[in-house]
Parts: structure tokens; sequence; C-alpha cells
DNA sequence: GATGAATGAGAATTCATTCAT
DNA sequence: AATGAATGAATTCTCATTCAT
């Protein structure tokens, strides 16, 4: 958010926040600056247009991305330690960030325009990639199995990541979500490790 | 599709065709009564509000998925199998049916209202449990691992299926989404099936 | 409604309770037809416009009132007991024809064409010609004073009958109309008849 | 009217003249805005909704009610002479507010919404009840008769005065109110007065 | 930076009416 | 007689955006 001024950074977050709660359909102008409280105009100081704050919404998942990944790489750590890590912070971010999760992996709220929905896949990927690359890195080093493929095993991961915290949303927040992630990662580790 | 005329049925395809090209906010009276040829107050002989025609395309989801689990329970096969078969056919539903396939994973489009909401959560935990069931009873038998929980394992396998269905759309259907089923089915497989 | 044939009279009616219930805004063929028990088009076999059936209930009350009038002219009576029977009778009849004392005095609900309009202004003017001729005789025979015009006393007896009416259906029918109408005629034989 | 900006006033005033000219069902936005020379949008950002259009209007009856009841009430004179008054002057303002004059005894009006029919019944029995007490004072201190009910007056006066409006609005306002408003006064005072 | 007023495009829905059956 | 499907015009209201202050 370093690009971003105080007044773009709340005005993304309330974005974010709104979204959450009510979905892109309650995303509007007026509501956005109902709840900041400024008058709907004002927004326009900040954001050239709508588009411009979903953009900026994205650029924050960016960021967190980017962020996440530098702490795993600079990580001097096997790579079970490393999955794990990656997942269990994950549910904890998730966890302490609701609205963010509410929103991350819903690729359909980005479908208005091209330029939102290839930034939101390649987020995606990019994701998807650090995972593989643990994966594979640990297989090379014979501390996961190598009768599968890496790629399979993110899908599975990640789209266990992403079920469960649909779960949890849908659940409104019932399920504990740091809980879910342990087992989570108990499983994984039990099915992909290797023992020796 | 039973309770439905024929219009009504044309109305929910289309409408489940125009969110799956264009996103639930371009699914409006007019764009489905131009696709259809006819006119827009045309639409209100058949549903009486927009809520309606959403409400509709849920209740063909819940039949499409009633239709599959009746289909598997009269299966005489092993868990093994049926498990398998759950996942290619659910596949190959999707790839010849692409609109449904971008509709049905998106619990973002039903957020407009409670019944929707809670529908579709509803329709998410049957189809999940019917996962469970299956791989609990491979468990019992001894077909499947028993040192991880049924629960975890049907969030892995449901979960890296909506992801890869995700990533067939936002690839804007290049990837082989038949092949990438049968790759996820030998994956699952190794990981969970007992070799004796 | 000898012109009309019983469906005619049906729709009339009908149109007369809803108006009567809901107001104007509530008239309409699809309400009409629904609590008639017919499609909406049926309607158009009995009467060709919405303002054919505005001017059906016209007529009724047209020959409601020449129905009253030549009752009252064939009474063989002094002017005092003319004006009283009128009265009372008006009174008895809007007490059970709750839906024609909504609507008849609503000149509001006929703005929509001037055929309506004439017809409503042409109704009421012979309504009140008819307690004017009554109060004339009456003064040309003694009977009621002569220092007041017939005019001045028609316009307070018949506007006092109407805002009676007026309150009655504003209070949901709670005053007792009848009793009403006794007191108003007292008051009116005191203040007019001639005392010898 | 304090309580309303300009354009608020202006909005209302509009309606107002709307209603009195083409009716009820004449009053949309769409020509409402057209009158006033803004786009349609533009209204709602001085009234949320239609139905707040009409409440300002009411609002508008009752302060003018108000304002010639504390006139009224100020008033140092006898009872005659304040009925005289309160005739006359409603007269007045009628014929300089044809607007609100077709518009004010219409309470099929308002008959959308419960605060509506609620308000103008409310507005319609304090202004009873101004001539009711009138009346009273005047028959305690042996002004007026005392053998009939001050009630009863008081529909005849105020049923008189709305038919005579009645019939100016329906005659396109051929008739002279003033004078008929003279009229109707001379016969009132005739009817009621104590002459010594 | 912020506001209030305004705009034009569109949203869902309603209505009277028509027509083929 | 009656129906079901359809239509086009209209209605209320929302939305993103602009502009003068």
């Amino acid at each position: 958010m370093a690009n971003f001024s105080k007044r773009q950074q709340e005005i993304i977050n309330t974005a974010i926040e709104l979204i959450a709660e009510k979905g892109i359909q309650q995303l509007t102008i007026k509501n956005l600056s109902k709840r900041i409280g400024i008058a709907e105009s004002a927004i326009y100081r900040h954001f050239t247009s709508k588009l411009d704050i979903l953009l900026g919404i994205l650029s924050l998942f960016r960021e967190s991305k980017d962020q996440m990944n530098r702490e795993l790489t600079s990580m001097q750590t096997t790579p079970t330690e490393k999955l794990k890590q990656m997942l269990l912070r994950r549910f904890a971010y998730f966890s302490t960030n609701r609205a963010i999760a509410s929103v991350i992996f819903s690729e359909e709220l980005f479908r208005n325009d091209r330029r939102l929905s290839e930034q939101i896949y390649e987020i995606m990927l990019a994701n998807q990639q650090v995972i593989i690359d643990i994966i594979k890195s640990g297989q090379k080093i014979g501390e996961f199995r190598n009768d599968v493929s890496a790629q399979q095993i993110a899908f599975m991961v990640t789209g266990a990541l992403r079920l469960i915290v649909t779960h949890w949303r849908l659940s409104e927040f019932k399920i504990d979500l740091i809980e879910e992630g342990e087992k989570l990662w108990e499983t994984v580790k039990t099915l992909i490790t290797v023992e020796d």
C-alpha cells in the first residue's frame, strides 16, 4: 500500500469490507462514501473511477502475496516446514482478515473488466506456483513422495484451503479456522511426506 | 426441470449462459429477453421476479446433484470405483456444460438474498457429504487408508475439483478438462488407496 | 344495469369493490380479473377498454340516482317528509353499499378522461337539483323558511351528507351511519322548517 | 415550509400543481422533473421517494392549517366574527391557491400508504374541530342557537365549503368563489345566529 | 480536499391491450 | 367465452460520474 495515500487505503479497505459483508452488488460509490463518511464526489478525488478502486484491491492482494512469498523464500528451513508455515500462516491471516478472505477467492467479482480478470488469474497462478515450487524441492530431496505430480498436490492443497475458507465464510465464521488449518496440514503431511 | 415449463427452462438456461459468459452483473432482464428473443415484459409471464429466476437456477443445480447421487447410490461397485466415477463424471459434465460449471461454484453470485445463499450452501454441503460417505465406506472395508480423516480428504478432492474447473474457466477453456480430471483421479487414487 | 350482461355487471361491481378497498390505483385489469377468477384477457370480451368499465360504473351511479328520484317523485307527501326520506334513504343505501359510498363522492377518480369527469359532474348536479327542488317546493308552501336560498341549503345538506360519509369511510366504518343520518335530519329539520 | 429547502419547496408546489391540473395519475417523477426543468434522477437528491413528496404536500397542508388556526386564536372578537373570518378567509385562500384547493379535499389521493391516509384524516379532523370550538363558544354566550349540536352545524358548514369548492373546480373555476363564500356565510349566519 | 446538485444510462417491474387458439 | 403468451410504453428508482463552488 506504499503507493496509496491514507485516504486511498481507507477507500480500498472499506471497499473490501463492503464486498465481504454484502457482496459486490452492494459496492457502490454511495455505500462506500457513506461508510467512510465523505461525500460521493469526494471519492473521485482519490480514484478516477470505480474500476480503479477494484484495481486497488487487487494491488493490495498482490502485495500481500509478494510479502508472504518473500518471507517464505528467506526462511532457511526444510520444504516440509515451509509448506507447513505457508499453510498455517495463510489460515491465520484469513482468520484475522475476514473481509479479505471473503473477497480474495471470488474471481467472480472481477469479471467486469479484462484487466481485472487477468490480474486476479495472475495472482492465483503465482500463489499456486509458490506451493508447486516448495513441493518440487521437497520431492527432490526426498521429503515428499515422488509418485504424484507436484501440480496435482498443489491443486489439492490450495483447493482445500480455498474450500475451507469458503465453508467458514458461508457458515458465518462459526468454524474455527485456525484449527481447520492445523487439521489440513496434518492430513497433507500424512499424505505426502515420506517416512524414514 | 419437470416442474418448469418449456419457456421457463429456456429462461433458466439462458440466464445460466449469460452469467457464465458475462458475469452476474450482466444478467439483466433486458439481456435475458433479448437473447431469448422476446420482450422484457414477457419474462414476467414466466417468473414473478428476477429472484425467482435465480431460485430456478438453484433448483436446477439441486436436481442435477440429486440425479448424480441417485446414479452413484444405485451403482453396485467398490468405493474406489464409485469415487472414480463420481469425479470423472463431474469433470465430464462440466466439460459439456460450461455455463453451469461457470456458475455452480460461484457462491458469490447468490448473495443478494438469504434464500439464495442458504440454498447454495446447502447444495454445496450435500455434494461434499456424498464424497465423505464414499470415502468412509472405502475406509471401512480397507480400500482407503485410515490414517487421515474422510472429511479432510473430501476437502482436498472437492477443493481440487473446484480449483481445476476455475482454472479451466479463467484460462478460457483452453485446458483439457477431461484430461485434468483423469490426472486428478490418478493422484487421489495413489494418495489414498491402500495397495495390497 | 339492464343494458349490461351478468358478467359485465360482475365486472362493474368488482371494480367498485376494488376501488373502495384499495383506491383507484389498485383498479388494474390484473387485480380485477384475479378477483373475479378469470384471465385478464377475458375482461376484454366484455368491455373494450378499462375506460369502458369506468363508464359502466358511472352508468350504474346514474341509474341508482334515477331510481331514487323516481321514487321520490312518486311519493305523495309533504316536502318535509320528502327531504327526510331522501336523506335517510341515502344514508341507509350507503351503509349497506359501502363500496359505492367509497367511490361515488370521489370525483378525483374520474379525471383521466373528459367523458368521465363530465359525467360525474352531471350526476352530482342532478343529485343536488333534486334537493333544491324539494326545498323550493317546501318554501313555496311555507314549510321551509324563506329567508335563505334553496341553493345554499342544498349545499349545506348535501355537503354534510358527503362529509359524514367520508368520515365514516376514513374511520373505517366505525361510525354508525344510520344514526348519523338521523342526527343530520333532526338538525336540518330544526334549522329550516317553519314552526307554527 | 421552513424545514424544506428551496428546491424541495419547488418540488412540492409543482407536485400540487400537477395533481390539481391532471390528477394524481399524472403525478409522475417524469412529469414533475420535466416541469421543473431538471432530470428525473435529480428529484431523488431532494426526496428519497415519491411517497416522501406526498408526505411533503401533507406537511404543507398541515402548516397552512396551523397558521390559520393560530391567526383565529389570536383574534379578539366574537365567535360570529371568528366564524365569518374563518369561512371567508378559507374561500379567499382557495381562490388564489387553486392547486391546493384541488388537492386538499381529495382524500382519495392519499390512499396509497397508511401514513398518508392517516395524516390526511388527522388534518381533516383538526380543521373541523376548529369550527366546532368556535360554534360551541358562540352557543355558550348566546350568539348561536342552542337547539342544534355544534358538531352537526360543523358538518354542514364544512360540508358546504368543501362541496362549493368541488363545484368550482369541476366547473373549471367559472364560479366566483369569493362571492359563493359570502353567500354561504350569509346563509349560515341567518340559520344559526340568535337575533335579539 | 471536499461538497451538493445535477445528469444520462439503465435497472426491475407494471400496465392496458392484442392475438392466436 | 375464455385462455396464455406476448408486447410496448411507462414507472420508480439506482448508479457512476461530472462540475461549479
